[in-house]
DNA sequence: ACGATACTCAAGCGATGACTTGACTATTGT
DNA sequence: ACAATAGTCAAGTCATCGCTTGAGTATCGT
């Protein structure tokens, strides 16, 4: 394999996780602990603060620790990117579509 | 793990890999057959069939046999849904960091 | 001080992923 | 018919993933 984007890779591989995405919709309604999101899955604690460590080097989620517990929020930039390019992609291919769409129709102006 | 949604799954997963994405990027210029697709990386040509089955698998791209030549071309579907689950928890996102921004301003009405 | 709480770390395990190689099938061109 | 082309299939290899277990560390409550 070659190297395109180590970003983009993370990001979408922490978001091929059902429990990650569970995760971070459970981090939409705010900042939790480790072990409150832990808690609704029945997962050990150890397996849901892996899914955060990757979640965290993939930039959608950031961590602070305050005393003995890490407070977990979501970071809006990476989503943000990540949205960016699909719907660049998405843009540039229907323009595409469009364009065979209207050879087809032989509409040219309209 | 969990059962929460294995189109997602797929749909990212599909989109961790550079070199995925970089098939995705040179079938947006148009269809293009397997060897075709193949011949820029220089990866042999099963390799890239396997990506492109799992590509097919995510929905992201279809293709279409004629003859002995396979066609690829993208599937605008699944892009738009992918994009429409980022787009959706972003807004969320931004609109509770919106709304604690708010708070913080003490500004509640207008 | 001392137990409970909240993580953190490391090792290991079974499954899956990306890739190669080699063989094999189906079509096309001459 | 025959070789070249285009793709397909299966097996095997090595790395990574998701998860568990078991131990360890740091903080908090009383």
């Amino acid at each position: 394999m070659v190297e395109y984007s180590k970003d983009l890779d993370r990001a979408f591989h922490a978001l091929s996780d059902g429990t990650r995405r569970a995760i971070l919709d459970r981090l939409a309604r705010g900042p939790q602990s480790v072990s409150a999101l832990a808690h609704p899955f029945d997962a050990t604690l150890s397996a849901i603060h892996q899914h955060i460590q990757v979640l965290e080097a993939s930039g959608l989620v950031e961590t602070e620790k305050v005393g003995r517990v890490r407070q977990c929020r979501i970071s809006r930039k990476t989503v943000a990117q990540v949205e960016g390019w699909l719907r660049a992609r998405r843009m540039l291919w229907e323009e595409r579509f469009d364009a065979l769409g209207a050879m087809l129709e032989e509409d040219g102006d309209g």
